[in-house]
DNA sequence: CTGAAAGCGCTTACAG
DNA sequence: CTGAAAGCGCTTACAG
């Protein structure tokens, strides 16, 4: 360890100022009246000594850990900068710190990265806490807020999530109305994904409410990924399945997608219209610009930091938080761009 | 606050195992060697009580928080997914705890959020953090690693960073070489960005090795951002500026380089060739996909993550770790596309 | 190899 | 409004 001349404690700045620590720490957190004369004595002796408190000092003797817990499986795709961006900035706003865990290289770890010891409570997104992991920290009680994941009906917990069911009804029915597509394919996300599950409840009522029979043969696998789309749709290709549109269910699958296309010389959107889902930042860019549902996926991040608040206060949450999506049209269904940022 | 029934500490544990305390944290920590008998009784006795040590408590008695801090200043954007999932594996399986701070919308914060008094140590990217609070926190011997930053010379801080100049060399040249380009424009990055600096040394090299002499009406700032790129090559193209190709700077910048292009109705790479650098994740499916170069993001945060170990533990870090750089060829530059990601 | 005890740096009843 | 003191839950010399 390298040496480090210690830094002031609490002590030094009372001693400084005169006073007991006990009225230093009543300054710093200010939840206690103080004399405003010697309030000010102790601040001079604050900042004259560059006092910071030690997190784990007040940690230790306050029981809270001021931290909210963040954990998420895919760290590093589209999706997670968006979804950061807003839990930090609300997280920061509201005083708390913020610890992040990734479950994606989960090597079996001894210990449990996030949980009661190191946070206040935790946010976790989809499924990257074991159901049975959920259930234990909701049975002591621990404040907990998913983001696009019910929890089991005993679970009580805040989720904040889409409208995944609106947005695709919304994707198909334009297909349909606008483009004249009866035969579309629906590329679904990995087993039971919540996401997914409610984008194909929104495709097939989309289709019923059209008068179009639902065609099971038109459902294949994609995994929300683009490797995988793009096998899925080489097979359709080679299987001789006719589709005139596809909804690749989320972005990163429709890349895949585009590429299966290309290599078979269908024309996006003349043969084959596509839509996506989530509108990340490569949506608008790539050729021909993807008709997609814009997901207010930075709103979710902070409408979760706030609930997860209200759970911390002691107050009530609301248990069901469904954020609106909306239609971004592009060119890949078949319209002229409407994009205003494209030029 | 919600009532939860008081989680067991290691006082508990020594109860339950028939031990002291110190004999708990003993096998706990594994640095003193204890009978395996006890032991044993000690871990049936942690696992029965599902005791997790309070990381406040340990921060606390043994002054090492056992958490690395990261400043980056624009979370949200292309770039700092790959850094951060670089950092997020090499800090954990070096067993510490990652706390994140972004300076972006930095209101005047009454503490300092991350520090002595929360991190062991700490990760800075680029100009997040003022020079002057580098300096503070070099001048007390705190732990520090910059990333993309080099930093004053009296201040012995390991920094890592990538070949920008031999990057830009190869890009420049590479359209000077092949496609025969000698009116290149290049798109500075912020004032005092040290990537920008590099990239236009390089920039200028290439032009200096291939006898063409520097023009400085073709280098303008882009900031390497969409719309300040736009409207930078939008006023070249209106001041009837002469070019037949543009370095923009960064990849960001690109996009906005493209849109200002198609508006004027000049066709890439035909009348204008085009190369970013970066190579984040839309490079590859924007229309043409662009050239540009690889920048190793991940490895820079992982190698940013164990030069700060090294110092933690009290060893020599490396003061510069300079990152190799890869050129991309795919078509914007005028090439077919060598990328063997496309179909 | 193991235990008793001091101590890490704060917060928070409890008195006054 | 302010102080003395207990206590938060660990680690780590110091003895033995």
């Amino acid at each position: 360890m390298i040496h480090r001349n210690r830094s002031s404690t609490i002590a030094d700045v009372a001693r400084l100022a005169g006073v007991s620590i006990a009225t230093v720490s009543r300054v710093i957190n200010g939840n206690t009246p103080v004399i405003e004369s010697t309030a000010l004595r102790v601040r001079d002796a604050i900042s004259e000594l560059k006092f910071v408190p030690r997190a784990a000092a007040r940690t230790l003797a306050s029981r809270r850990t001021n931290t909210i817990g963040l954990i998420f499986s895919e760290i590093g795709g589209a999706f997670f900068p968006l979804l950061l961006k807003g839990i930090e900035a609300e997280t920061r706003s509201a005083g708390y710190e913020l610890l992040i865990h990734s479950t994606q290289a989960a090597h079996a770890q001894k210990r449990r990265p996030l949980g009661e010891h190191n946070t206040d409570g935790l946010l976790v997104f989809t499924s990257s806490l074991e159901i049975e992991e959920l259930r234990k920290l909701s049975q002591i009680n621990f404040p907990l807020v998913l983001m696009h994941q019910t929890p089991p009906d005993e679970m009580n917990t805040p989720v904040i999530t889409i409208e995944n069911k609106d947005g695709a009804e919304m994707l198909v029915s334009h297909l349909i109305e606008k483009h004249a597509r009866r035969r579309i394919v629906f590329l679904q996300g990995p087993e039971g994904h919540e996401d997914s599950q409610w984008r194909e409840r929104g495709y097939r009522e989309a289709l019923e409410s059209h008068g179009i029979s639902f065609d099971p043969g038109l459902v294949v696998s994609g995994e929300f990924d683009e490797e995988q789309a793009f096998a899925a749709m080489r097979k359709l290709l080679l299987d001789g399945i006719e589709f005139d549109a596809v909804f690749s269910g989320d972005d990163d699958a429709a890349i895949g997608v585009y590429r299966a296309l290309k290599m078979a010389n269908r024309s996006i959107p003349d043969d084959v219209a596509v839509v996506g889902f989530d509108d990340v930042q490569f949506s608008r860019y790539i050729s021909p610009a993807l008709t997609t549902i814009r997901a207010p996926i930075e709103e979710v991040g902070r409408e979760a930091v706030r609930q997860l608040i209200h759970l911390l206060n002691g107050e009530q949450a609301q248990s069901l938080t469904l954020m609106r999506t909306e239609l971004v049209i592009r060119e890949s269904c078949g319209c002229k761009s409407h994009d205003s940022h494209k030029s």
